[in-house]
DNA sequence: GTTGGCACTCGACTGTCAGGAGTGCTAACA
DNA sequence: TGTTAGCACTCCTGACAGTCGAGTGCCAAC
């Protein structure tokens, strides 16, 4: 795959790359020789494309229009030519500014960052919150509505809150209610979420659970609460932007575009293919390995606490993306994401 | 406004209405004769058609097309022509179906009622809410996080919770919150949310606030964390199911409606327009008084339960829309909503 | 190895033309 | 007087041909 390519041969890939991620057109060799001075003719420019076509670098649309990148010389471009370079605090400064999150509980400040990662880049950003599962219990509430109905209120050690209504038996009362509250916040502190399911699994069967009336019942309220947790919550901002990149401006893509941003199953699928991965992750289409994403990258990294709160964010658009533009949104705004999360900064 | 139509003029507005309905294009006099036996020629429904082009009620994209009626036309058809009737058991039967409650938390329902109208109304769904300010207050809750940040939990006499996050004195210990959500619950007991707020406003300044340092810290803190309170909830689905609608095949139009459904400000401006009236409202057109939005319609109902939570749900899609479906859906849906926040049914 | 020249290709755009759907008008009919 | 058949007219649509320009590939000369 890595195959080696002379430094003439790199520096025109490198240009048609640039400048077709933003014209989005076939580059002819004279555009080339024109907007960059390599001393070079056309002629000349002419055979190293047609080289960098035969090793699939590029490929020509039709036989008269200019070349345009492959996903191969995407990849090229991007592990051999690209060069990330660090934001200088300036530059931090700069993207921190744009974040706002003060007094903002979990949910607003996921929809924020993805906000502003899609105004950054002008694509469209997605973040998906930490799970509740990978959290870490901190306090659990119960609170009686009517028609003998239980309002359960979690909160995670990092803040986030998670509630759900069941059923419970009607001849609980405020008293018993606090007793259960304060055996389980006592028992299950400190653990994550999914150990405490497996915790209370375990204990409903043991032996005391059958004379223990409120071990038992503090067990099964938790355990109904704690089952079937909500689905994952996925935010998706600025998907009107990815209608303005003209490779999905047939009325037809933009559909499925728009249908695949709204069916947001799929992309948590996606998301959470980069769950274990560290740094920011980069698929270039064909990567992202489902069928219903055509001619999209995806560029995500994963946020986190010390207290186990892991979630993902990223930026998807076309290939034809500003790499160099959106790989330090995305991975600075994860670090940022993670620090306020565990609250060091505000 | 309220003219006289012959019964020939209805009969013949009211095919052309349909079957533009049904088939977004300009409909002729023979298309007329064709599917509906009025038995009259061509030539005379072509005298009726020019007559009601001339009172406003259709008119032709050009002289050689057929006709298509006028938002002026389709008024006339939802005031005079239109007979929505009460659903029958069954169908009531069968659109309950559709939807699934069980267990599920406020957001959840909403989110789920938008889908399952928008799937049966083959158009956008549009939830809002009940603003948290117009619930009634039933308990508070404080976590204590770190770095001094404290949790405040409210939860709505109707199950709604809202959190948020504020910095608190370091010097409250478990023993103060606990002393200080009593005071609070007991307080506010049956308030609504408004009126707490006015309240507080009000106690902070009195006298008694100087001296009792308990009463005055729990002022304080709920103050805190109940001003500014978040945003409204508004939950869009099936937004896609615009970009299927012939009038907005364009991909300028398509990226239009879909800006504007993601930019939910202009859609909660609209749906709080009917926040005061009572049962379906029907805005056709113009009528929705936004520059932002053509050629759209919008059937809304407003959704409550006693304790005075109240928020709004409708269908948005093309002027030509299948009112006699989509009324029935949303009044239905609205009453439904409706029941399940008083937890009459599950 | 580089370059200018030249023939070739192909898409985009333009103009023309025929076909079809629908209208408006008029005159004839019941 | 209301209804209808006939007919000329309008205008959209799609097919087709022709032109233009950008770009390529190849070759011969430097």
């Amino acid at each position: 795959m890595a195959e080696e390519l002379n430094e003439r041969s790199q520096n025109i890939l490198e240009a048609i790359v640039e400048d077709y991620i933003v014209s989005a057109e076939p580059i002819g060799s004279r555009a080339i020789t024109r907007r960059h001075s390599f001393n070079l003719s056309p002629a000349s420019v002419r055979n190293v494309m047609s080289d960098l076509e035969e090793m699939g670098f590029l490929c020509s649309p039709h036989t008269s229009a200019g070349r345009i990148p492959t996903e191969k010389g995407f990849h090229y471009y991007i592990d051999s030519l690209l060069q990330v370079r660090d934001l200088s605090k300036q530059e931090e400064a700069r993207l921190r500014k744009n974040y706002r999150f003060k007094g903002m509980k979990m949910e607003d400040i996921m929809q924020e960052v993805g906000r502003v990662m899609s105004g950054l880049s002008n694509y469209t950003g997605l973040v998906m919150a930490p799970k509740f599962a990978s959290t870490v219990f901190r306090q659990i509430e119960f609170v009686r509505l009517s028609h003998g109905r239980l309002l359960v209120i979690y909160v995670s050690e990092s803040g986030m809150v998670q509630n759900k209504v069941i059923k419970a038996d009607p001849s609980l009362d405020q008293r018993d209610l606090e007793q259960i509250s304060n055996y389980l916040n006592r028992e299950l502190n400190g653990m994550s979420i999914q150990a405490v399911r497996e915790k209370i699994a375990l204990e409903l069967q043991t032996e005391r659970a059958r004379y223990d009336q409120l071990q038992k019942r503090a067990l099964s309220i938790s355990s109904a609460a704690l089952q079937e947790e909500s689905e994952e919550l996925l935010f998706v901002s600025g998907a009107s932007r990815m209608l303005e990149q003209p490779e999905f401006s047939t009325p037809e893509q933009m559909k499925r575009i728009i249908q695949t941003l709204e069916s947001k199953k799929v992309l948590i699928d996606l998301l959470d293919r980069s769950y274990d991965a560290q740094g920011v992750q980069i698929f270039v289409g064909s990567q992202i390995q489902n069928s219903e994403i055509h001619g999209c990258s995806l560029i995500t990294a994963k946020f986190s606490n010390k207290k186990g709160a892991v979630g993902t964010l990223g930026v998807i658009g076309p290939v034809r993306m500003d790499y160099s533009q959106v790989i330090p949104i995305v991975d600075f705004t994860a670090q940022l994401v993670s620090r306020i999360m565990e609250r060091e900064i505000e």
